[in-house]
RNA sequence: AGGACUAUAGCUCAGUUGGUUAGAGCGCUACCUUGACAUGGUAGAGGUCCCCAGUUCGAAUCUGGGUAGUCCUACCA
């Protein structure tokens, strides 16, 4: 074995090994474990989120296949319709040509190319990552398959009428050309005016002023609105008022959704260009006037002196134009949130369109049920008041999208506006009875991405056909993800899954905290501040990396935010520190909290800690390798106590960690084994295997014993942590496992550790801990005294019980190794001490003595050390004890326990006095 | 405006139903190339558990109020 771990070595070689051998596929098993993983962006790349809920889908997943479930990881990714459109689009635009130059066919025929040229860059992320995904079943949204579920969903729906299709306003990027849903709307505050404007009464006698915060509006407005109980306006309502530059008269109306208190109290209201006036239009019975074109331009039906203009500039001159003619009173600056589509980041604007709408409420119904009855459950369970908050003020889902990569809506109009849904043309014409001559036109849209990501869990397992692979592996277990996306895609799944499978599409949400960048952010590709998980695992220059992190940046002034960022935070670059590394840190990170603030620091250590287990199995090798280590179950062997010790403590392990993985609690799973290994088999039972291994004199039986147990317990382990750890453990297990007596082609498919509660020894666990006592004191003075590590000591004890005869005797070799003795005698209680620096385990007393090696000053500033410590905490039991209605009201071993711990600090205190006066004495 | 979440060591985070001397990793200090590992070992230093009040024999933990931060939902033109 290498004298160090190399990971680049190892990773890319036993993922092929495990892929081609097709260990990823189902093995069969009496109960089916399976997740459907998040679908990813075609045209996408994975980052540091990703890989973090990747690295939770594999644990699991690795978990189950291990633990002999029938397990499946389902892999696929979808069409991710508005994003893909734009990239591709962008490309053509570079060359100077646009999708209408091309037409639909071309451009999809583009898309498709792209798609298939991008697409590798995700799944080879994903297989860096070590994900067990089963990749002879990868499905895409666009698919064959799923596109036929898509449309039998949709053909089905619009039957039972739950979609349908109307002119409403819709969130319209104009931009982008297309409605887009509430969800993928971003709201922020940003700085911007509010221009009142002064409309004159009709017959004279004044004005009345309105407040707007988009003065282009005003073209469009159908009335003036105030509250029904505003003295100030009561008089004019029903009167009209001039709408300047427009020539036209729009009536005083009284509705009590105006604000008396805000500006004025007086509303312009423009009901197809805003969402409340909208619904106030149709309270009133005003009519709906729209004064732009799909560019959000000022339209045709608007003054002509404004017809074409974009809407800012609209603006502006409107309200020079209002100006001149004396009626803008004044200009506020004023604080807003303004709405912008999260792919274009342009403003968007409520618009009127014919657009394809599901009846989410009534889908929604049994979704709520389904939670609330528990058949679904949410991992941490509070977001199950996210999701009920949201599901019970539920809106109708848009699902067009004026697009042209997606699933075509499968409906077709004749020339009076007739719409027959079917799965083609011929069926329609067909299923109506339609005649040749009547001319049909297939829907130009197509359908929002997320409606076919509602189908995932049954629609990549055959739906429609009633597949035996849906009779087996669905429901699916878990769904993991992020809370960002449980309106988007959790809810929505679970109400078109309860609609057509009258099943749930998973009995678990597990859902994971964010990850962060330094600065608290969540990544994002449109931030800018993404980081490539593999760029963690192989590392990256600092060169490479800014240049990575700043392409295809559209600002300029973000791309020398993020420059400057990611100098300040990576001025080396980034180190390699391999796949499990980052795994572990993942792991350890998986609290249950929100976000996720990844720290390079804790990487490194995790690092250190593969390094640990590499050259932990490396000393086990070199100690067993050609040796005895009672593969021969036949062949008597001994164990020594460490060799109990160990056993026991690994049976408590794989409970915990077993518990730790029901619960989803990957960051206390993580640091359980890391203890283990780290501080209880490498620092202490390997220690404890050499006076063993290595002394001339001992047994056969016991040598064998302790290579027996040395290699068992490792290979125990390895297969303990392979879920988390896949590439080291399965590099070392290889050459463990024979000397263990274990055979296999791979530790992925071995079984899963399971605790044998009747190896737990805690006499055993009481020993060691004595053990460790006895030794970490006399290392203690040690350290304390300067005295060097490799000073053989002489040491004496006093006053111990039988017990701690009978442990000394026992262990007296593992004491004279671990602690360098040369000598250990026993003082029988009348034996004069010599004078010497002192430890206490318990009762017992441990004397190295001091001539000539201590250095008095230094061990009477020690004792008074120690025994301020001992007096601070005797002071505050003895309060406890003192108060009369502790010992009444706590219960009866409670107070024991705290009288049993006073009486061992008196005793202690009473002892290092004596001490501190011999050593005065001198 | 309503709601949720978070606040523990210099940093990143644990702390299970209230009963500890409040923990881990990184970082820091001192010593050590001892035959698995200096990506290491040994021993240390470091905390007003955000603040205030309450419940309790006992609060990092429960309740109320406040402060700071993050997020979600809905929004006033």
């Amino acid at each position: 074995m290498e004298k160090t771990f190399q990971p680049a070595d190892i990773e890319t070689r036993w993922y092929q090994e495990w892929e081609s051998k097709g260990y990823f596929a189902p093995q069969g098993g009496d109960e089916a474990y399976s997740i459907m993983i998040p679908p990813p962006n075609v045209t996408g790349s994975l980052h540091m989120g990703h890989g973090f809920q990747e690295a939770i889908m594999d644990a699991l997943i690795r978990y189950h296949r291990m633990a002999g479930y029938n397990t499946l990881w389902q892999v696929g990714t979808d069409h991710a319709g508005i994003a893909t459109q734009m990239v591709v689009e962008r490309q053509l635009e570079a060359k100077g040509i646009s999708r209408h130059d091309l037409g639909r066919e071309e451009f999809i025929k583009k898309v498709w190319e792209w798609k298939e040229e991008s697409g590798g860059t995700i799944t080879r992320q994903l297989r860096r990552l070590g994900s067990s995904l089963d990749w002879s079943r990868e499905r895409f949204t666009m698919d064959e398959g799923l596109s036929n579920a898509v449309q039998e969903v949709f053909i089905r729906l619009y039957k039972e009428g739950l979609i349908y299709r109307g002119k409403r306003l819709v969130n319209w990027d104009p931009v982008l050309h297309t409605a887009i849903s509430d969800l993928e709307v971003i709201s922020e505050e940003e700085q911007g005016h509010l221009w009142h404007f002064d409309y004159p009464l009709v017959g004279g006698e004044g004005h009345l002023t309105v407040a707007t915060t988009r003065p282009e509006t005003m073209l469009g407005d159908s009335a003036v609105a105030v509250h029904p109980e505003d003295e100030r306006y009561a008089h004019l309502i029903g009167r009209m008022v001039e709408l300047p530059l427009t020539g036209r008269e729009i009536p005083i109306i009284a509705d009590d959704y105006v604000d008396k208190e805000f500006g004025t109290g007086c509303v312009k209201i423009t009901p197809a260009h805003d969402f409340n006036d909208y619904e106030m239009g149709k309270r009133h019975g005003l009519p709906l006037l729209n004064i732009l074109d799909d560019n959000a331009a000022i339209g045709s039906d608007a003054p002509e002196a404004y017809f074409g203009m974009d809407r800012f500039e609209a603006r502006e001159k409107i309200v020079a134009d209002l100006d001149a003619l004396g009626l803008l009173n004044k200009i506020d600056d004023h604080t807003l949130k303004v709405p912008r589509g999260d792919r274009s980041g342009v403003v968007i604007e409520p618009y009127l369109t014919d657009q394809w709408y599901v009846d989410a409420r009534e889908l929604a119904k049994p979704a709520i049920a389904a939670v609330e009855n528990g058949d679904i459950q949410f991992v941490p369970k509070q977001w199950e008041n996210t999701y009920f908050a949201w599901m019970r003020d539920i809106q109708d889902w848009c699902i067009s999208r004026q697009l042209w990569w997606g699933h075509r809506i499968p409906a077709w109009y004749d020339d009076d506006g007739h719409i027959y849904v079917g799965e083609s043309e011929k069926a329609v014409r067909a299923e109506h009875k339609l005649a040749d001559t009547i001319s049909l036109s297939q829907d130009n849209d197509v359908l929002d991405t997320w409606f076919s990501s509602a189908l995932w869990t049954f629609s990549t397992l055959g739906w429609p056909e009633e597949t035996e692979d849906l009779k087996i592996f669905h429901p699916s277990s878990v769904l993991v993800t992020g809370f960002d996306i449980i309106f988007f895609w959790v809810a929505r799944m679970i109400m078109m899954t309860l609609h057509f499978r009258k099943e749930v599409p998973f009995d678990t949400v597990y859902v994971h905290g964010l990850v962060r960048d330094a600065e608290g952010q969540k990544m994002s590709k449109s931030k800018g501040n993404v980081l490539d998980p593999i760029d963690l695992i192989d590392g990256i220059e600092l060169e490479p990396l800014v240049s990575k992190r700043t392409a295809g940046m559209m600002q300029p002034k973000l791309a020398a935010k993020i420059e400057k960022a990611t100098r300040k935070q990576f001025p080396d670059g980034i180190a390699a520190y391999g796949t499990d590394a980052l795994r572990f840190t993942y792991f350890s990170l998986a609290s249950t909290g929100r976000d996720v603030q990844f720290d390079i620091g804790r990487i490194e250590g995790y690092k250190n800690f593969c390094n640990k287990i590499w050259n932990a199995a490396r000393y086990v090798m070199m100690n067993c390798d050609g040796e005895d280590c009672g593969q021969d179950e036949s062949l008597p062997f001994d164990r020594s106590l460490a060799d109990r010790w160990i056993v026991s403590r690994l049976q408590e392990i794989e409970s915990d960690v077993a518990r730790c993985v029901a619960s989803y609690r990957f960051d206390l799973a993580s640091q359980a084994l890391y203890e283990f290994i780290w501080n209880e088999y490498c620092d202490w039972y390997l220690e404890l295997s050499k006076p063993v291994l290595w002394d001339d004199n001992a047994s056969p039986e016991a040598k064998r014993g302790t290579r027996r147990t040395l290699i068992r317990v490792l290979e125990t382990w390895l297969r303990l942590l392979h879920p988390l750890m896949p590439f080291i453990t399965e590099e070392i297990w290889q050459t463990v496992a024979p000397l263990a007596g274990k055979s296999g082609p791979t530790i992925m498919l071995q079984p899963y550790p399971v605790a044998d509660d009747s190896a737990v020894d805690s006499a055993a666990n009481a020993d060691i801990e004595w053990l460790k006592g006895v030794i970490v004191g006399v290392r203690n003075i040690r350290g304390e005294m300067n005295i060097p590590p490799g000073k053989e000591l002489t040491v004496l004890m006093k006053n111990g019980g039988e017990e701690d005869q009978r442990r000394l005797t026992q262990n007296a070799p593992f004491l004279r190794k671990l602690a360098k003795l040369d000598e250990v005698t026993w003082l029988d209680t009348t034996e004069e001490a010599p004078v010497a620096a002192t430890a206490l385990v318990g009762d017992l007393e441990i004397l190295v003595p001091m001539a000539g090696l201590i250095d008095t000053e230094a061990e009477l500033a020690r004792l008074a050390k120690e025994t301020e410590k001992l007096e601070k905490d005797l002071k505050r039991l003895q309060g406890k004890l003192g108060n009369s209605s502790f010992i009444d009201k706590a219960p009866a071993e409670v107070v024991e326990k705290e009288r049993d711990k006073m009486q061992a600090q008196e005793q202690a205190l009473q002892k290092l006095k004596e001490q501190e006066q011999r050593i005065r004495n001198i």
